[in-house]
DNA sequence: TCTGGGGTCCTAGGACCC
DNA sequence: TCTGGGGTCCTAGGACCC
């Protein structure tokens, strides 16, 4: 729960400031190509699809976020725009420079995404302005990459302000909205998309009780809209009014899935080939597993067809497997996503899109000296919990049958191990 | 005839984000 | 011909338990 600050006149106000960078894969793009400044650039997805960063120029041009690049191609690139395909590894690189740059100037730093982070401002009453020029300034010169800081007493206003630095040339990238008034005035001209956890979806439905403005959402009331759309948007109530309800989240939490998933450039009619795909997918998803030295005995491969072909059918099925334990083994986790596959399949359709997706995710510990076994029967979310309190209360050098970097005899020590019958992990049994 | 109720777990799907 | 990939959180409803 956050601090309840609205009913003490003397409480301090909190102060979030909201770094994005502009443009930032594009951004990434003019540091190593110079020549590439003040002309459109625009940066492609997997197989060239569609348009997923844009310089200043190329927006100017009319060209669109996820617009599909082969309906757009010729008329731009007869307007001198410039193409690239994106590099991720690139962008991760230049991401964690900027963010090294940003923890100097304070160690109360939440990376949000690639290219955004919240650093607590508090403290800076009167002198936030020139700090945050001065963040802006040093992000550039150590990085090559512009940044815009927006500054509120709440991150949902924060992201406001942000979007009226970048928007507003005049701010020289720097927007504080600290003051109620200014908040009102600003919120009172923006669509209520442009806020913070309200998309097309919501927009629509509060559009349907007469909510068609941020300004109006902030005035709503509060209790009306949790009963009618759910705490998340009471939240952003709350946070419009400039009542902080979420925290700096300074530790990030370990991810709790992940996916690797492709469109294909042409479409996939036989099973033999969907399985290579999926093959594909699940190692590599292994590999990304392991390097975060996490586990999953939980996944789900996924299979559909072109959405975009109304003529045809579309079809879209996924199917869950669980494993006995956790693992991070990519034989052991191929082996399943390829069962389910099996289950999934379709033929006579054109699949387009294929992944694995693995959930649950636990830290893989090694086993040392202390064993715990957890009978199959045991569903896997319970056995997840179950293990990561293990981990939490023997620390590292615990166990967990089965998982990441377990000793190749696991299956055989596990034969020889007696079951338990409880999913409490304080009756787990012990058996080493 | 009358057919509990509260708590938790699990799963699927919706909605949103960058 | 050609339309991304990777995440999180919340909710609803059924199963299950006592």
């Amino acid at each position: 729960m956050g601090r309840d600050r609205s009913c003490c006149a003397c409480a301090v106000t909190e102060c979030f400031a909201l770094v994005d960078c502009n443009n930032f894969y594009a951004s990434c793009e003019r540091v190593f190509q110079p020549n590439l400044r003040g002309r459109p650039v625009v940066i492609l997805s997997n197989n060239d699809g569609c348009v997923i960063a844009r310089s200043n120029e190329a927006k100017a041009l009319g060209i669109e976020m996820g617009a599909p690049w082969h309906q757009h191609k010729q008329p731009f690139e007869k307007q001198g725009v410039i193409v690239r395909s994106s590099n991720y590894t690139l962008y991760g690189n230049m991401s964690a420079r900027v963010m090294k740059t940003l923890r100097q100037f304070s160690p109360n730093l939440e990376v949000y995404s690639i290219d955004e982070a919240f650093l607590s401002f508090d403290g800076f009453d009167g002198r936030m302005e020139s700090h945050a020029r001065e963040v802006r300034a040093r992000v550039y010169q150590w990085t090559g990459i512009p940044v815009s800081i927006g500054i509120a007493p709440t991150k949902t206003l924060a992201k406001i302000a942000n979007r009226a630095a970048k928007k507003n040339p005049a701010s020289g990238g720097v927007q504080i909205l600290m003051d109620s008034a200014e908040q009102e005035a600003l919120l009172d001209q923006l669509k209520l998309e442009d806020v913070w956890g309200i998309a097309k979806r919501l927009s629509r439905r509060l559009g349907e009780i007469g909510i068609t403005t941020p300004l109006q959402l902030r005035q709503a009331d509060a209790p009306f809209i949790r009963e009618r759309f759910g705490v998340v948007v009471e939240r952003i109530v709350l946070e419009l009014r400039g009542q902080s309800c979420l925290e700096l989240d300074e530790v990030p939490s370990n991810r709790k899935s992940l996916v690797s998933s492709r469109s294909f450039g042409r479409s996939i009619h036989s099973l033999q080939e969907m399985r290579e795909a999926v093959s594909t997918y699940a190692s590599r998803a292994c590999e990304k597993m392991r390097r975060q030295n996490l586990a999953t005995a939980n996944l789900i491969v996924f299979i559909e067809t072109n959405p975009f072909r109304t003529q045809d059918q579309h079809y879209r099925a996924s199917q869950s497997i669980q494993l006995p334990l956790a693992s991070s083994d990519t034989g052991r986790i191929t082996t399943a996503a390829l069962s389910a596959l099996d289950a999934v399949w379709k033929p006579g359709y054109s699949f387009k899109k294929a992944g694995v997706m693995l959930l649950d995710l636990v830290s893989a510990t090694h086993v040392t000296s202390t064993l715990f076994d957890v009978p199959d029967s045991v569903s896997s979310q319970s056995r997840m919990k179950a293990m990561d309190a293990l981990n939490r209360r023997f620390g590292r050098d615990t166990v967990i049958l089965g998982s990441s970097g377990v000793k190749p005899k696991w299956s055989l020590r596990r034969e020889m191990l007696s079951p338990c019958y409880s999913t409490d992990w304080r009756e787990l049994v012990r058996v080493g």
